[in-house]
DNA sequence: TTTCTAACCTAATCAGAAA
DNA sequence: TTTCTGATTAGGTTAGAAA
């Protein structure tokens, strides 16, 4: 499985949303609505949103690359111009059906809300929909918004670096040079989201976050940097083998089921969550990137799930481990000198 | 394996909110 | 009024699901 950023831009596997697969209702229903008018307007994909139970960023895409399905039969109405530029012709469904408020109204985010992003941002200019659903928790905007942050972000500022790093998914394979910040997500702004798991404490294909096997040669190294208000937590070796293409990071696969409406907040706050305060009590001190000295051995209990089942990950353990890491890094945190 | 199409991207542009 | 930036569009591309 690659796991390549395309010279195209375009994310590989692992990065996406799960693919919908509408099923024949609900496409008889947006068929019927695209007759009508191939250009709904904000109330009518919200309107379709809740009819059919797919969301509305959904719905808008469905209608777009319908669009470009329909284009080459010439059902009578143009798609050659964007349909806020081209009011000159006369398109009757405008005429019926647009209502006064056609756009989605505009999402206002503030300066403490874009903080967020703009760390997020930094670090990778391509966030994947892990990364995006966790921002869209954090800031309280929709993922869709979010994603349309990101993308106008890019827009205004070209001048930064056009390759899609796709935070850790590109692992192994990624392009060179490749900082480890570049590849960070701040964890530390998430209340308790490591503990947010299924039932079954394994994930299965179905499920939108799948977190990836660790190898047994895959040795993971918290990391403490510094943030403008954070503890930044990674498995840094994923990034440096460059032979280990099932290394994945689990950072890109945070084991939490990301489920519209879900509240995070009721969770159980694992030791380095809880800790964050302490850790950015000290944080202002410093400026410099920590590292461990030395957690790159895998846990022996953890090598001993591996032989059982390298499919089924028992994100529990996992998560257990990862705390155990981060007590030992915070114990071997020397606050006077703001390192270890 | 092939086909279809959802999801993702860029670029251009519009339009509302803030300065 | 101007500037900034979120929203929308077409078109190019990738990759998951079904045939």
């Amino acid at each position: 499985m690659g796991l390549n950023s395309t010279a195209s831009g375009i994310p590989q596997k692992e990065t996406r949303k799960v693919r919908t697969v509408y099923n024949q209702s609900q496409k008889d229903i947006l068929q019927k609505w695209f007759e009508h008018n191939p250009y709904p307007d904000i109330a009518t994909r919200e309107q379709l949103a809740k009819e059919i139970g797919i969301p509305e960023y959904n719905i808008h895409t469905w209608f777009k690359n319908h669009r470009r399905n329909q284009k080459p039969l010439g059902s009578g109405w143009s798609l050659g111009k964007d349909q806020t530029q081209g009011q000159e012709e006369h398109q009757p469904w405008v005429q019926e059906t647009l209502p006064k408020e056609a756009r989605q109204a505009q999402t206002s985010i503030t300066r403490s809300e874009s903080n967020i992003p703009v760390q997020a941002l930094d670090r990778n200019q391509f966030p994947d929909i892990a990364t995006r659903s966790i921002l869209a928790k954090q800031t309280g905007i929709q993922e869709s918004r979010t994603q349309m942050w990101f993308q106008n972000q890019r827009s205004l500022h070209p001048g930064q670096s056009r390759k899609p790093v796709n935070s850790l998914v590109d692992g192994p394979n990624k392009t060179p040079n490749l900082t480890v910040q570049q590849n960070q997500i701040d964890l530390s702004t998430l209340s308790g989201w490591s503990h947010h798991f299924p039932s079954s404490n394994s994930f299965s294909k179905n499920q939108t976050f799948l977190p990836a096997p660790l190898p047994s040669h895959v040795s993971f190294v918290p990391c403490v940097s510094q943030g403008p208000s954070v503890v930044l937590v990674q498995p840094m070796q994923a990034m440096q083998e460059e032979n280990s293409p099932s290394s994945l990071a689990l950072m890109n696969y945070l084991p939490i089921s990301l489920t519209p409406g879900e509240d995070l907040s009721n969770t159980h706050a694992p030791f380095w969550s809880q800790n964050q305060e302490k850790c950015q009590n000290h944080k202002e001190q410093m400026g410099t990137v920590l590292q461990l000295k030395d957690y790159s051995q895998p846990h022996l209990e953890y090598r001993k799930h591996q032989l059982q089942d390298l499919g089924q990950v028992d994100l529990s353990y996992i998560m257990q481990w990862w705390d155990e890491c981060c007590q030992a890094l915070l114990a071997e945190w020397d606050p006077q000198e703001g390192t270890s």
